[in-house]
DNA sequence: CCCAGGCCTTTGAACGATCAACCCGCAGGC
DNA sequence: GCCTGCGGGTTGATCGTTCAAAGGCCTGGG
């Protein structure tokens, strides 16, 4: 707010009016049993007529906790998030709130050239307290350093390959791309393709395990019925052009990403209808005509169980190792 | 950072390892020039040693500026926007950052049900200095509200309908759509059809302008050939339906949103093949099959125009009128 | 010799809140 | 009479920083 001559009231100002002393207005806010309630009663009208806040700054100083929570902004769309990241920054912001706490933005600031260095910057001034981490990469050097800094932190996402204990939240993708297959084979499907990113991301490869061995359990083959590509629509529809020549090919797809869908949809526009599940639910699924199946991220549970272990942490000053792993859920839009 | 015993480096450590005082510390880093290069020196290695940094809260609440923008993060999507927020988030967060400002997302929180009492209670404990709006709707309570407490903020969008004075940026959408006019024309089309949003909402009263104007412009007629409708796919293909039927259908369609030309393009399945283009350039267009021309916001040109904007107010301690308008950009992806 | 003025540095006081300790009056137990 | 405990309230110190003012020291002019 711009200063107009009259400043914001502050605790002294409501203290004065009431006749009574800051520590008193300060308890009847934070420890009101410790105040009478006639006492209470005449801080609370004067603290009405001032419409005095407690300042944010202030508070934050003196408890040494900005109640702040780092949220890294990346620039271009990231697989495995697709385009979710506003739905799942308002889950998070929304869940963060209710727990007192506030998500702050961050990018790459170009002053540090090093990803750490931000990191570093945002914990050594004491802007943040803990950091949601939605990207985590195989050999992620965040990781260990926030574990070694006791940072708090909690990833979305398992911290795949890493031989470190800390928090995570994820999603099941392999029970996720299972339920595909179920559904398919519901709908008589017996040749189900899949594909899939190459190998290396811990949640692609979990995908892909979940047809895999969900396959099996059908007693289905999967010889020659899965392909590795990139995340985008042209390298997907040429992989699956490979997959439609061979001999038996499969009369329907599990992919592991609504893009890989769409590749599937391209490649397959002009021949014999074949079924397609995605991943993620993007807004492009039920743009699509027709609308695409897909496996939907619960990213409201996500943020709610991410925000409850960082709080957890936060509240008792520690780091912990909790792993939370959720179910997703197949949205059905065929025919 | 969790407290391990060892407690972060403060200016006072700093000032004692140096052997000089606090304020020759501070002045090292805010004022140099009225430091000796020697002490300067000396301080700089203390600093370095002990890793110091100064601590974010305590240098705001001596400031009496937090430099924190608020940002509101909506449920659901929001027409106007589509789902480009998270591209204008990154781009508003790296922008502000380069300003020395940080980004933090709120969002109606559930303890105050008017959404006025969501942003009293950010300005009035401090948690932040000024707004990014980002969904002006008209008649918002909102803007005279921040006007009359003289809360520094800046419109993404052009306060329509509102008589009062304010920063905004937006983009010319009439622009935007005349561009689409042309693209069509010069591809030979001389009845192209308009798919828009329910008078009403400012921006879209805006592309329905520059469609009408330009066809005007190229001597085509506008008669007949304009339909409004919901945001979703299904109310659109149903009003583009209604206008294939008329006498003289047209042959192209321009639309208020891509999710609008979705439903052009749904509805035109099985027919003739029409020229389509959408607005906003949604991640969606490039996926569809075949790919989508589309209107692209610069939101990257806009981000930096609102930090301009805020920055300038928030440093003069003054609320602005400036209004900027920014060309979009036609992507043309036909065949 | 003294004082003005520039340069560099230090000291005191904020900023607005909370924690810790203390104070006061009164009731109850020995 | 004295000590203890307790409910209700106050004061002082503190969080870590910056602003405002003052304090040395040195040089140069009167």
């Amino acid at each position: 707010m711009l200063r107009t001559g009259s400043r914001n009231a502050t605790i002294e100002s409501v203290a004065a009016r009431a006749g009574v002393s800051r520590q008193t207005v300060s308890n009847v806010l934070n420890a009101p049993d410790r105040v009478s309630p006639q006492t209470a009663e005449r801080v609370r009208r004067a603290i009405a007529e001032l419409g005095y806040r407690p300042n944010w700054m202030a508070r934050r100083l003196r408890n040494r906790a900005g109640r702040v929570l780092g949220f890294h902004i990346q620039a271009a769309d990231h697989p495995g998030l697709g385009n979710l990241i506003d739905r799942f920054l308002h889950a998070v912001t929304s869940h963060a709130e209710r727990a007192g706490y506030r998500l702050l933005l961050f990018t790459q600031s170009e002053s540090c050239e090093a990803e750490l260095g931000t990191y570093e910057e945002l914990v050594a001034t004491g802007t943040v307290d803990g950091f949601v981490l939605c990207d985590v990469r195989a050999e992620d050097e965040r990781l260990p350093w926030l574990v070694e800094r006791r940072v708090p932190f909690v990833c979305f996402g398992r911290p795949w390959g890493q031989e470190l204990r800390c928090a995570w939240v994820d999603v099941d993708g392999a029970l996720g791309t299972g339920q595909a297959v179920d559904h398919l084979v519901g709908r008589g499907h017996t040749r189900i393709g899949y594909l899939g990113w190459h190998p290396g991301s811990g949640f692609g490869d979990d995908r892909a395990l979940g047809w895999r061995r969900t396959m099996q359990r059908h007693g289905l083959s999967t010889d020659d019925l899965q392909e590795q590509t990139d995340d985008n629509v042209d390298a997907a529809a040429a992989a699956a052009s490979g997959l439609l020549a061979i001999a038996d090919p499969p009369t329907a797809f599990v992919c592991a990403s609504d893009t890989l869908a769409v590749g599937v949809r391209l490649a397959t526009r002009s021949g014999p209808e074949v079924d397609v599940v995605g991943f993620d639910d993007s807004p492009v699924a039920s743009l699509l005509l027709p609308p695409l199946s897909s496996v939907r991220q619960p990213l409201e549970d996500v943020a709610r169980a991410i925000v409850r272990l960082l709080v957890e942490q936060l509240d008792r000053n520690t780091q912990s190792a909790e792993g939370v792993l959720l179910p997703p859920q197949l949205v059905v839009r065929d025919g």
